[in-house]
DNA sequence: TTGATACTAGACAGACCTGTCTGTTAAAGT
DNA sequence: ACTTTAACAGACAGGTCTGTCTAGTATCAA
């Protein structure tokens, strides 16, 4: 342990780069870590059942650090339900504007976007469904989930409408139901071709409503 | 407290009445209590949420009952799955039976039965989902959410065969994402009407595979 | 009357959890 | 050289959890 780093007494004041860290960078790089721990262990595990001993254990972090970068383990909860928001709300559009050309395609693109998540070895369902039955009243999983839940909506919502659906907020509730019970088909059944049967679906769901 | 009962002296043999408990009818009472107890907290604040000490406080027993009755927490969780499972296949035969003619008729009629339940204000989802996600790698769990799958996907796989449906096997996945996702929008977007948007889509699958 | 059974209340051990605090080390800025 | 910042390791307090154990009580059967 302790590595002991080269001590390179050059003060390297590069500001792009980083061949020594600041203490800003140093602490940037430990809450990172706090919060790829906290991914892993909380999705993995569940919020209750992971102790914030296992979290500082596994980002090889103190336990100052954790406390002083998020407050307590709320602080730490709503961090790692924000982080997983962001994430699958940016691979979603990602990966829509690479795939897809219409607002039709993409309406159907978004399940065969989900269905690539399935086939990771760590995928155990939606993040938010678990966090709201393992530590349902706690305001940071409620707010989150909340704000998760209306950017699913809106997802689908803004793409019905772009394609011209003839009643597009039940388009939309239609394709969340689907959404919903192909990330639970891929979890509990462990049917790793939910997006499959979802998507077909969709696909009819969508050709009838703009036709 | 202690609500003194009737000091009955006269041994009262009767078998099918129970004017005095006699020990096994006792056992069989706190027994149920503590179910009821379980069922009820461990729905509403999850597993891993809800101490020993709650449950045997809410169902008015002693420590020593419990452990007496199920061996330790696990037990315990066990027989609260089964009794759901139980109570949840046992009204939905009972009330597609009652209300409907046709296995056509039952495989959208599942959705009208699963609806019931999205009014009672202690609704919060499926057991089984929420069990599976803040409670993980607990045999007791595992086991019965893979038979409470199992026969979610037999109910409507059997309905599916019985209708005539030209691809049971797909049109039972379909129906099972449906259930699962009119579930989890009743739950977490407090949609009570999702098992409206579900049946709708459910009654032209069925159609378009039984034409 | 006596013995067996099954409940009651509650203390207890041992583990774990969150959050705070002390003291130390290493680097940046001045 | 000196101060400031922020990480480190780890002890600690106060609480909660599961599961066991001791004792006392009430009923039934013989």
């Amino acid at each position: 342990m302790a590595p002991k780093a080269p001590t390179t007494t050059k003060s390297s004041t590069a500001k792009t780069a980083t061949p020594n860290p600041s203490p800003k960078e140093r602490s940037a790089a430990a809450k990172a870590r706090l919060l790829a721990a906290a991914n892993e262990l909380f999705y993995a595990e569940g919020i209750q059942g992971v102790g914030i001993d296992r979290v500082i254990e596994h980002a090889g972090v103190a336990k100052a650090t954790l406390y002083s970068a998020f407050g307590n383990k709320e602080g730490l909860i709503r961090a790692y339900l924000q982080a997983r928001h962001d994430a699958t709300s940016e691979r979603m559009a990602k990966e829509l504007a690479e795939r897809y050309e219409t607002a039709k395609e993409r309406l159907v693109g978004v399940f065969e976007v989900q269905g690539l998540s399935f086939t990771d070895p760590s995928f155990r369902g939606c993040a938010f469904i678990g966090a709201n039955a393992d530590a349902p009243n706690i305001p940071a999983v409620e707010e989150s989930s909340h704000n998760y839940r209306a950017w699913l909506h809106a997802l689908f919502l803004d793409l019905a409408v772009e394609a011209g659906a003839k009643d597009p907020v039940l388009l939309a509730q239609q394709l969340v139901l689907l959404y919903d019970g192909s990330g639970i088909s891929a979890w509990l059944d462990k049917d790793k071709a939910a997006d499959n049967t979802a998507r077909t679906v969709a696909a009819a769901l969508v050709d009838a409503a703009t036709s």
